[in-house]
DNA sequence: CTTCACAATTGGTCAGACCAATTTTTCAAA
DNA sequence: TTTGAAAAATTGGTCTGACCAATTGTGAAG
């Protein structure tokens, strides 16, 4: 009916109109594989095509048995797939370590305005956490992980958040080399203390300065 | 062999590693799907679904009787998708406007270290083109997109581009009705030239805040 | 060497079959 | 009537094999 495209593009685009015009929301389900390509007078296949792209980028959700849910808005696998296209050569590399770097000082920015009883109480059941794993001798590389992410979600912006994480994955070695200098998970927990102050204090640039800062000695 | 995820997965990081080990980089080839399926133990129809998922990534590019070969990094149809799912959920919206002007707000302080004499002869051309349209009684759309999308490309930062494509992307539809605004592009104009010249000079701070006031006012 | 027809390759689509997980229905026991 | 477990229907996940359409490769004729 439709036109010349291909067909799961046609079937993405019924899809779509089909949102609109029945105006289904986040949670709502989509008809079933087999009722799509039977409305749309395409193989089933050619459905699944299409339902898979939209997986992919995380606009829909599917329950085997129980059927395609419309999801909330997901952006984490887009980011990250075109960070694993990209991230061949060593420029890459640099902007990436430069874009975790802004991501996460504008997302700590944020998380002074915003941070609740709730996320400082959190963060500082982390730096505990990550003091004990001193104390017992070990490297905190998961607690290190964790303070940051957990910073980064403060920031109450959901999009930030999803980006932030495939930036991060791709550093985590890097995370662990640097933990394993002598001295530096004392000094990364001191500088992590002091970032809270500024959180909880919201004093926005002291904050900013403080992870750019820590960043800057805990990176490469 | 390898896990219990879906099948599609499997062969999109079955794909990604062929990538990374054998070195593949924009308008190689991949293997064809006939031979994917056979390589990997799976049905050609799993292979498909995943290349599908790549294709509307724009990551690769298909040719029917071709084959199919690694493109550069795109993001069209891909964010038209993601803005149509978008469109309801105001929270996804805010979260996504205050990204864009993060992103492009430390673009632009990049920018201000990093131009060359290219980045700011195309930049000032562009701004011709701006003036230009206005006389003509035009809105000038495209230019203004582009005004924005060189500064973007003038932080020389690959990464930090290619994040920020689909996220404005999406809202040129709100950009069109801020430009639509009565005297609006004018105004546009002179905001753009001003960007310009602290750019120029290197005036980073200065240059920072006359994005951010200059999103502010477009957006809305 | 060039040209042109034919075969092989490759992506695009379809149909139908099973499996596995889930949901819905059915119906007998309490 | 209510409850609850078994059975049936639904739904996503995967595979096989077929055919079409466009492109590429090959080889013989000129």
């Amino acid at each position: 009916m439709a036109g010349e495209n291909k067909m799961y593009v046609e079937v993405l685009e019924a899809i779509q109109h089909l949102i609109h015009n029945d105006g289904l929301k986040k949670g709502d389900r989509l008809p079933s594989e087999r009722e799509l390509s039977d409305r749309l007078n395409v193989a089933r296949s050619s459905v699944r095509e299409a339902l898979r792209a939209l997986e992919v980028l995380e606009l829909i959700e599917t329950r085997r048995g129980g059927g395609t849910y419309i999801s909330g808005v997901g952006g984490r696998r887009l980011v990250e797939l075109i960070a694993s296209f990209i991230l061949k050569d060593e420029d890459a590399r640099e902007d990436l370590k430069e874009t975790r770097k802004i991501i996460e000082a504008e997302a700590v920015r944020l998380a002074c305005r915003r941070s609740t009883k709730k996320d400082i109480e959190g963060i500082e059941e982390n730096v505990i956490k990550y003091e004990k794993a001193i104390a017992a001798g070990e490297v905190p590389v998961e607690e290190d992980y964790t303070f940051h992410h957990l910073m980064v979600k403060t920031s109450h912006n959901n999009l930030l958040h999803h980006i932030w994480i495939p930036l991060v994955e791709y550093s985590k070695a890097a995370i662990k080399d640097s933990l394993d200098r002598s001295g530096r998970p004392r000094q990364a927990l001191y500088e992590h203390r002091e970032i809270v102050e500024a959180v909880k204090a919201g004093r926005e640039e002291q904050a900013v300065n403080a992870l750019t800062q820590h960043l800057d000695r805990s990176m490469f």
